[in-house]
DNA sequence: TAGATGGCTTGTGTAGTACTAATCATTTAT
DNA sequence: ATAAATGATTAGTACTACACAAGCCATCTA
């Protein structure tokens, strides 16, 4: 491994912060998106569909870290509500190919516009470009820990 | 993914991402920190406690944005491991003053030391300028939030 | 043809909360 | 002085988000 910092600094650790603002915006979108009928976990699998164009129901369990049972019910709402597609992969017939609908994209779009001023009031003491930063900085963390539970499985 | 932020728009929307982080953390951290006896939300409570030198338990529940009666029983939790102390407050005897213990912050430290392993996985793909950059960020909005709902407590 | 795999259903269990109501000690207002 | 409000506590209820297991199909692979 690396060993970079030789300071005995434990330096900082974000990992509270994450949790306790997540936990401030979990509750304030559950509110906001209450009307919406949409809860949070269901944006975080709407925006991975959008973001990806479409995942195999493996490949989003893996992304959201989320035991596959709990998936299926979770897309069995959204379908039932026709915000997502299930076809089959052509390629394997067993796999289902997941897509955002034209209504899930707009729905998606809506959650987002009631969202931001969710994160206006928990991330008001940033400016816009703080708030790209600490966005590019999430993503690339995202991004990295993704292909820990995805690099074998090319989606 | 080049989208220049020509207008105001908020084009990015952070809330996803800290959620998704966070659950990433979470889980990660329960298993590093059960060892320790500890979980989650002992380690944010124990964290508050010693950057704020102790806290009425009030205090604590509006900080943690957690109701009353569960910060009750969290505590009941902390002292009976002797890892924080109640004392009643001299000016309201009603009141507790909360305290960390010797042993809680050595136990804190303990529980970070292992957490940074944690933290190294999820946020490995950041280095350690961005690292720190990422936590001023949230620590700057957790500062931010946390006036919102203090700021008639007056701790 | 046998076994593995993707998805689905159902059912069970656990953790983390929120909420209510009742109690006790204490403070504040009348 | 007395009544009302407040901080902490306890106990009990309920809900949500999960994980996990067992068993079923359909399909792919060896």
């Amino acid at each position: 491994m690396a060993h970079l910092s030789v300071a005995s600094q434990p330096a900082h650790h974000p990992g509270a912060l994450i949790d306790h603002l997540a936990r401030r915006i979990r509750q304030r979108a559950e509110a906001v998106l209450a009307p919406l009928a949409l809860r949070p976990r269901h944006l975080v699998a709407l925006t991975v569909l959008r973001d990806r164009g479409g995942s195999t129901q493996q490949a989003l369990a893996a992304t959201l870290a989320m035991d596959g049972t709990n998936i299926v019910g979770l897309l069995n709402e959204l379908e039932a509500r026709k915000l997502i597609e299930r076809r089959r992969s052509p390629e394997d017939r067993r796999r289902h190919q997941v897509e955002l609908t034209d209504a899930g994209a707009e729905q998606l779009a809506k959650a987002e516009r009631a969202l931001s001023a969710v994160e206006d009031e928990v991330l008001g003491a940033l400016d816009e470009s703080q708030r790209e930063t600490l966005y590019s900085l999430l993503q690339q963390a995202a991004a990295g820990t993704m292909m820990t539970c995805t690099e074998a499985i090319h989606d």
